[in-house]
DNA sequence: CGGTAATCTGGACTGAGTCCAAATCGCGAT
DNA sequence: ATCGCGATTTGGACTCAGTCCAGATTACCG
């Protein structure tokens, strides 16, 4: 199962022209093991507790070639703070400005229908929407 | 005219809640006179250009007043990375991967269905959408 | 005109993200 | 299996946009 996981991975990674090294696989098995939506650093910290030492700077690189290959999603969430996730169905993100919580939001449309702009500005590979506001909590407990 | 156009913006500052302050009207001066998309830094830097000294922190404070009170607008480009224009028509993103350079790309009002979240996160403040891709002229040379 | 809360200031600080050159490793070719 | 080369990793230093704070100022109300 582990095993499985893993030569999938790496086998998706080739697909996009990428090795499949150490590295990009302890990130990937940490970020489905941790789950939920994951600075760099908490995936790398989430790396150190398992033992699993890897510096810094190669989780960056990692996270860089997993989203390129389409295996993690990466949200931009704000000045300075970026998320990633494991790749699922396609979604965008809600974020509360009063306590940060990052929730999912599902693509009304399905598919991408937002990577599509009304006019000619090149070639769009990826559309991201963020909706900023005030989560419901937060808005109870004013 | 430069005055009629510091009274509005005062005015509409106060709508909002807001002191009509020095710094905040000199840093929409500035944002006029530039014009474009522009980093809290470079408004800075325009302002000192023009002998108007004001430190780094006081603009980011000002732009942060503007942004709330609607006079100018706020765009999250990347990473470390955010942009401020003036406000006029609402609208869209698209941010070059190899060049930088981004793109206005108008807002198919109510056509976008990813503009409406259809589920209850919220609050929801504002709907950011941001295309990332290979601008036209950076395509051709490649 | 004051009084007062909002805002400004200057400076230090934070930390996510980047950069680089040497060492290592994946993998196609032999 | 083994080799060779280019892709990738590593460690460490570095950048710099954005934040934080406490004391000085200032806008606005009565
Ligand atoms: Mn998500
Ligand atoms: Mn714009
Ligand atoms: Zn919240
Ligand atoms: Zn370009």
């Amino acid at each position: 199962m582990e095993d499985t996981f893993r030569a999938e991975a790496s086998a998706r990674l080739r697909e996009a022209g990428l090795r499949a090294t150490g590295p990009r696989l302890a990130v990937l098995t940490a970020m489905r093991r941790m789950g939920g939506h994951r600075t760099a650093d908490e995936v790398h910290a989430g790396l150190i507790e398992q033992d699993v030492r890897l510096p810094r700077t190669s989780v960056y690189n990692a996270l860089a070639a997993l989203s390129s290959a389409g295996l993690v999603n990466y949200a931009d969430i704000g000045p300075g703070a970026a998320v990633y996730e494991t790749a699922g169905e396609w979604h965008h993100h809600f974020v509360c400005r009063r306590c940060g919580a990052v929730l999912d939001v599902p693509c009304a449309a399905g598919g991408k229908p937002c990577l599509t702009p009304d006019i000619e500005v090149g070639v769009v590979e990826e559309a991201q929407v963020i909706f900023r506001g005030v989560c419901a909590d937060c808005a109870a407990s004013a």
